[in-house]
DNA sequence: ATCAGTATTTGGAACGTTCCAATTCTGTCA
DNA sequence: TGACAGAATTGGAACGTTCCAAATACTGAT
């Protein structure tokens, strides 16, 4: 049945060529007659003659297998859904193909895929690490001489180019906002403090309290875990405040969510009698009740980016470490309470295209 | 820079023992001596050894690959992550490796990844064909001896497994629903009628209204494009036939948020003033408002069995091929008009576990 | 010490491709 | 006709692994 595998040589044989020839219209080389090439062509369609890049790759010693691996944390998060397909954009574009996992948070996943990935030949990574990786866990693949792009959340420590949102100019800009609202107690709820991306996001927090002159108090920084359920116990926490707050930024959009959740079980309307923003413009703020005031992220320019990058390391050969922040922008819709006569639900809503800044 | 690779070789002659040893350690055979294993690892560890699975499969004339291919239409529709994300749980607890790719509904994107994929040697392959895909497009592919399993969308001609969701049973207890809550004029609204899934979700229309003794009336089908512009266009349509309709099952969801956006345009409540049904109860089917009653049909289910079946058929060596339906779940929140009383935000709300049984 | 029998180990010979150096073909020009 | 340059083609020899048959090392019994 399964008849044995059809070879460059079989082609060679029938077109009456040698393999050598039959290997130079692979590669389409300029040396060969058009009338062979054009013979061979035929006659390797004619036999179902399908590329084996494996062996390809064998002789070309490790060089380029076109093979880019992208490994997420959560692919059932729309944001990491919306990268990968950022990064299919430009990687297919390039003749590259994507190579995707997802690790759920599991280091040890995350370990055994990158090992997969390597073994496979990658000729390039992009991940977002699951939380709490190791700088040192790409030591290896950039000793090897194989670039890393680090996106969404970085690793301090690592040697690899990385791309993250301005975490700390969306938070800035959160922040006035409300204050221009009129809040003077704003909370920061939510988010584990053991992340990069918490520090970034509350030093946003604190240099906004202070550029509007409302002053750093830290018992307004309650934090919980990133999730729906986080917010519901951080909202708690921040209404027992003997002073208590009137408006919170929040680490992202799952703990806005829990946060509006947490306050409608005490009979305050979100964007009503409490403001809340939130963080990342996940698919979910726009359609929600009341729709969520965020920070824009815009995952898939991410993905765009961080395949350039890697690309252009693939071709220089070299990998420079690199490391770049993209743009947000502050999507103002009703759960901050000000943007109450807006429909919310008109279509396509404010989520437009990003500016393709980049800022030091 | 770049040190030459480590290959099995060098590790052989740090080791003292021959390549073959090594080899064998290396596929964990029983045969090699515990103490010669020990020091082989060890070398394996000191040298940074990592396995070039490319030079493997060449010798092991294309025979385990371990390597999943999967293709999916649209990868930003969280369905299709989810779905992925269950093929990936089988997938890896049985040491393969995903190959995930996009096609965002590009036919000749699709051939292209399906031909890459098959140049790098999978062992099999799951795909959610875009639209208007030939049948005989993966009959190379099954002619070669690699499985195929079919997900979501039906590829009549072709033999191969598929595994598609009840979309007839689903859409008779929709309409079941809708006619016990009183409604007499039902309409379909949405979608393209050159689709299978099409066919099956308009049969179960028919089939329920029938059954509930209502008549088919073909001026209430009104197909569009399933999205939600298209559902906007369809309701439009809707009201303004003679015999206005006082509630519709949709497509799908895409199609039901249009269709309440047409609604509320025409100053007509979704949910009070008319019911709407969708189908696939995607993620955001739940926080919107109204939320979405909508037919539910567990994605991550769908390609967790899909990854089985087709685990099976690559362990068999020979591919049988196979149909399975799944079971749907109608899942009734606001937009119908009957659940009215639910807080439709008290977490994870009603989408719960999915029985595992498949109908003939 | 020898022998059978088992437990380990081991040199090639593939696998399907690309690369290199070398060869054979075309004309063209003297 | 012979020489010569290009164009086009071609045989190996890799690449890093696994497989096979065969070799070697041990074990206990004679």
């Amino acid at each position: 049945m399964t008849k044995a595998r059809v070879t460059v040589i079989d082609i060679a044989k029938a077109a009456g060529v040698s393999k050598s020839t039959v290997s130079l219209v692979l590669q389409g080389s300029s040396l060969v007659n058009e009338a062979t090439r054009a013979k061979v062509n035929t006659v390797m369609r004619d036999l179902g003659y399908v590329y084996n890049r494996g062996a390809a790759n064998l002789r070309q010693a490790g060089a380029k297998s076109r093979i880019i691996g992208v490994v997420v944390n959560d692919l059932t998060n729309s944001f990491f859904a919306e990268l990968a397909v950022g990064v299919d954009m430009v990687v297919q574009s390039a003749g590259f193909v994507q190579f995707l996992s997802n690790t759920g948070e599991s280091i040890d996943r995350q370990r055994e895929v990158v090992a997969s990935m390597r073994e496979h030949g990658i000729s390039g990574l992009i991940v977002s690490p699951a939380r709490a990786t190791d700088a040192a866990d790409f030591k290896p693949l950039v000793a090897a001489g194989i670039p890393v792009v680090v996106v969404v959340r970085n690793l301090p420590g690592a040697k690899v180019s990385s791309i993250v949102s301005d975490n700390r100019a969306g938070m800035v800009s959160a922040v006035k906002h409300l204050a221009g609202l009129g809040h003077k107690r704003i909370a920061f709820l939510g988010g584990f403090p053991d992340t990069a991306v918490f520090d970034d996001r509350l030093a946003g927090y604190r240099n906004g309290v202070e550029a509007a002159g409302l002053g750093y108090h830290e018992e307004l920084v309650i934090s919980s875990a990133p999730s729906r359920a986080g917010g519901v116990e951080a909202i708690g926490k921040a209404i027992a405040l003997g002073l208590r707050p009137t408006a919170a930024v929040c680490f992202n959009d799952a703990v806005a969510f829990g946060v509006c959740d947490g306050l409608r079980s005490r009979r305050l309307e979100p964007g009503v009698d409490f403001a809340v923003v939130g963080f990342d413009d996940v698919i979910e703020a726009q359609a929600a009740v009341p729709a969520l005031t965020t920070v824009s992220v815009d995952p898939q320019g991410i993905g765009r980016r961080g395949a350039q990058m890697l690309l252009k390391q693939i071709n220089a050969g070299k990998a420079e470490a690199e490391t770049m922040t993209t743009a947000v922008r502050l999507v103002v819709r009703e759960s901050c309470g000000a943007g109450k006569t807006a429909p919310a639900r008109a279509g396509k809503s404010v989520k437009s295209k990003q500016d393709a800044e980049e800022c030091p």
